[in-house]
DNA sequence: AGACACCCCTGAGAGC
DNA sequence: TGCTCTCAGGGGTGTC
């Protein structure tokens, strides 16, 4: 999404706010975003996480986070709102960036960029997966070691690494041939080394195609990801593995949903 | 420490 | 066709 929006944002200025429904995950504060960012060019957009990160003159930060259904589109200005378009931003170009979520589990808010390091929502945030200097196989053996939970549901937690949902998680482990319920801390060093090259492997080539979209997710130009037909274990329970033949198998771990290959996965 | 319940909200798909 | 039920790619809090 971040590179979707690259050409269209950078350098542009900011004309007008619109907020059509700010209770989306946090109350938007509508007067404390448009003060922030009338008039503002946008400089760059960065990402932490999930979250987009993007650079304002007067060194603001504004920061989205699209949850699981939001999108965010570049669209003419005067585009007849649709449903669930929650968020216009207004740009010198005749263009508008709109953010569109149906459950409304996104999250929009600008900060003074010196306030980033410390906000509340970035502080506690772990390595970033495709940083080659912090996500390393020694890194994870090391700091796994003692921990009793699985891990995939280790995987899935920011605090250690960012980044890796659901789904990746999913492949991230099948591709490893590692079993999800296995302890974090019983992961050898060879797997350590498997799990890292995976996960890396999959967010890169999921990056790549745009995504994956199971039923709403979209790119910026509103067109679909196409990492879904590469997806090995996700959404597959009780077809056969493309490695083994043997079923798919789901369970659930802290609420969501695993999918996994108990032939190939140990 | 870690599992679990529950919260935010709407919509898709399955089953009847 | 329309109803009800279950589940969903995220992330947080609170309790046991």
């Amino acid at each position: 999404v971040r590179r979707g929006l690259l050409p269209h944002v950078v350098g542009r200025h900011i004309r007008s706010l619109t907020v059509h429904q700010p209770q989306l995950r946090e109350l938007i504060d509508v007067a404390s975003l448009r003060r922030r960012l009338m008039g503002q060019h946008i400089l760059g957009v960065r990402r932490r996480a999930k979250y987009l990160l993007f650079d304002l003159s007067a060194d603001s930060t504004l920061m989205v986070h699209l949850g699981m259904s939001g999108r965010l589109g570049i669209v003419p200005t005067q585009r007849q709102r649709r449903l669930h378009d929650h968020l216009i931003i207004e740009l010198d170009d005749g263009h508008a960036l709109c953010l569109n979520d149906a459950r409304r589990f996104g999250l929009v808010c600008c900060f003074a960029r010196d306030d980033e390091l410390a906000h509340r929502r970035l502080r506690h945030l772990g390595v970033e997966p495709l940083d080659p200097a912090a996500f390393t196989a020694a890194w994870l053996q090391a700091r796994t070691r003692g921990c009793k939970k699985p891990i995939k549901n280790y995987l899935m937690d920011a605090t250690h690494q960012v980044g890796v949902g659901n789904i990746y998680a999913c492949e991230a482990l099948f591709a490893a041939r590692i079993h999800p319920v296995r302890a974090a801390g019983r992961l050898s060093a060879q797997r350590c080394a498997r799990l890292v090259e995976a996960v890396v492997t999959v967010l890169r080539e999921a990056i790549e195609l745009g995504g994956t979209t199971l039923r709403d997710f979209a790119n910026v130009d509103g067109a679909a990801g196409f990492f879904a037909p590469r997806l090995q274990v996700y959404g597959r329970t009780g077809q056969a593995c493309l490695s083994c033949g043997g079923p798919i198998r789901r369970l659930v771990q802290a609420g969501r949903s695993t999918f996994f290959c108990p032939g190939c996965q140990h």
